[in-house]
DNA sequence: GATTTGCAAGAGCACCGCTCTCGTTTGTTG
DNA sequence: CAACAAACGAGAGCGGTGCTCTTGCAAATC
């Protein structure tokens, strides 16, 4: 039985369950995953705990949506960044504008790039529903560099460390991920689907380094010093 | 009144301290920082909560004195690594060595792994004491960079993007930390400075994706993307 | 030997995640 | 419209947590 209608209970579930949402996500922005009491985010929305209960079977349920949530708003963050940039063919641009939007988006949202990126809670698996939403941040980096390969844009790898005999099958699960997402199949060599990964951990590497305080010591210009990272990688990739 | 030899409540006080920590060390091999429970560690040591404060005078107490047992046994594996190259003079294998001794001790204590180098707990920093057992790791790379350097079995940084003016600035703090720890003067180029800091953040950045489960779609053979990973770096770095 | 100090134990506080029960409200069905 | 079923919020309660305070005992000092 089909209904367009929703009912006034359906539409307060919608809506409360949207509340908790938010609720937890600022008190995630201040505070940690763990530290995440369910609670206290009963409390910020004016209900009792075993209210919650109705809502999220359990704390890690929560986390999981708000998990979901969390991917899900860095993507569309690096996905409209990308989009910004008009000239399509300007990789170096859409390259640099991606990358410096996944920063800004994790220095705005501290405590959603922990749960994110973060060690995760050793009890919990984040389940299915997580992984494509997941995806969507390197899925916008490596669409540019199918573009930039696609317009010939990009150098061939140059020569230095090639990648040894045996690399396809270190790598091979990310080529069939490129594979995918490439219909034109330009995008099918381990040395790139090597410093793809490389270039990408390298800018999460910096990020959580930064966020996490152990760059305290060494770097003074934590913006200065990303530039030349995405700089640095992006010649790696042979874009920019 | 100088006594050398310890009263038993002196012994006693040490002994039970390193039992104490052993069983929180023990938890957290197998949980994670933030679910470490004192009253938890107090039971397996069979005392009772409140007395564990005698010796730890809070929770965050207890993390610090594991922070740096941690950061220590890290160095020390580290350290071990490098000095087990008999040949000081072959660069590349120390490089690597340390690097494969990062990666090794961080699957072998994951819970301290997430515990220095995962998301901080977000209402503690880390007080001073710890700085100096967490620049123990770094301190072994910038050695082996410098006698590579001092030897000249380092190339100097090849072409591509060199350091822009300002990187100097960008850096500072951490080619002061160079300058401190070689007396021969030979690494003082904000460009290596930049690539150190980036080899660095890489690394960790590597071992946290592969232990954080973000290469899980990705690479399919941990140890040998790694392996991938200390040669490229080492090559940027003009070593190997 | 008397006294001060260090220590383990226990009770207790406020908080946590989670479960269960109990009225009440809402939606569906006869 | 009436009757039933489902969903809901509130509350009490369980076992757990970090931490404080008091109490009695043992060790070290005088």
């Amino acid at each position: 039985m089909e209904q367009k209608a929703k009912t006034a209970r359906q539409r307060a579930r919608e809506e409360i369950t949207e509340e908790i949402l938010a609720a937890a996500r600022a008190r995630l922005t201040s505070q940690g995953p763990g530290e995440l009491s369910l609670r206290a985010v009963a409390r910020d929305v004016g209900m009792v705990s075993s209210a919650v209960y109705r809502y999220f079977a359990s704390r890690d349920e929560l986390l999981t949506a708000l998990l979901i949530e969390g991917y899900d708003s860095l993507g569309a963050a690096v996905e409209a960044a990308d989009r910004a940039v008009t000239d399509r063919a300007d990789i170096s641009e859409r390259w640099s504008a991606a990358c410096r939007a996944i920063r800004s988006w994790s220095i705005e949202h501290p405590g959603d790039y922990a749960l994110l990126y973060g060690s995760p809670v050793p009890g919990y698996a984040a389940p299915q529903d997580t992984i494509a939403p997941a995806t969507r941040v390197i899925s916008v980096l490596i669409a540019t560099l199918i573009d930039a390969h696609r317009t010939g844009a990009a150098r061939v790898p140059s020569a230095p460390p090639a990648a040894p005999p045996g690399t396809e099958s270190t790598v091979a699960a990310a080529m069939e991920f490129v594979k995918l997402r490439d219909e034109s199949g330009t995008l099918s060599d381990a040395e790139i689907a090597m410093r793809t990964i490389m270039a990408w951990t390298t800018i999460f590497g910096t990020i959580s380094f930064e966020l996490f305080g152990h760059l305290v010591g060494s770097v003074s210009d934590y913006e200065a010093y990303f530039d030349q990272v995405i700089a640095r990688v992006g010649h790696d990739l042979g874009i920019l």
